[in-house]
DNA sequence: CATATATGTAACCTACGTGTTACATTTGAG
DNA sequence: CTCAAATGTAACACGTAGGTTACATATATG
């Protein structure tokens, strides 16, 4: 799964909010959510597989914390994208836009 | 439909990306795809739904064209989320360098 | 006005993602 | 050794996203 799809799902963005904050362990992750545990644990994965976090053993814990590169890759791409448009756009219609926006 | 549901498929990733870099009518869309020139006009669709792009009309043809808000906020929201795992990880570096100190 | 062009909508089909429950696996504790 | 705890996997149900074809709706043009 790539990590757009990763990202999309509410769920898993959550998960990832998370973990931003700090490594945590699967069951503690999974009690914050409304959703049977093998659920957590199947999203989990994909954010695995999709290298958005990265898990570690601790007995029969799995503490599971974030990894960067991914985010940086949604981050990297919208980012780039808005500037493209950005610098598409000449300064008088950006002002006309913001104009309507207010509007 | 929400921004990162919308930019999670790739059809709609690549119209997002052809929009960056200007303005273009449906059907220039349409032809640089293999689906059929509906299912492109229900991608539009969505990604009118979720903010990310806009249309006028021009006689009978349709203009499209990128809106930067809701690619903003898919950029930071990855962007914030990978600055908390980085600053997160800065604290585990200075811990660490403390750690070795007192060693 | 009649017709072609550009585009969107509707109805339908299929695949897949996400949920559930039941079971397997690993590991710490008594 | 045995058992409970923590976690993951398997099998299944079901809704929905995304594809197709057929049709509807403007709008330019002869």
């Amino acid at each position: 799964m790539d990590v757009f799809t990763a990202v999309a799902d509410p769920t898993r963005r959550s998960i990832v909010e998370m973990l931003a904050h700090g490594e945590l362990e699967a069951g503690a992750i999974a009690e914050r959510f409304d959703i049977s545990r093998p659920a957590v644990s199947r999203h989990l994965r994909l954010l695995r597989e999709s290298s958005l976090v990265c898990a570690r053993k601790d007995g029969r814990r799995r503490l599971y914390r974030l990894e960067g590169h991914a985010l940086t890759e949604v981050a990297d791409w919208a980012e780039r994208q808005r500037v493209f448009w950005s610098d598409r756009l000449d300064a008088l219609e950006r002002h006309l836009e913001e104009e309507e926006e207010r509007a």
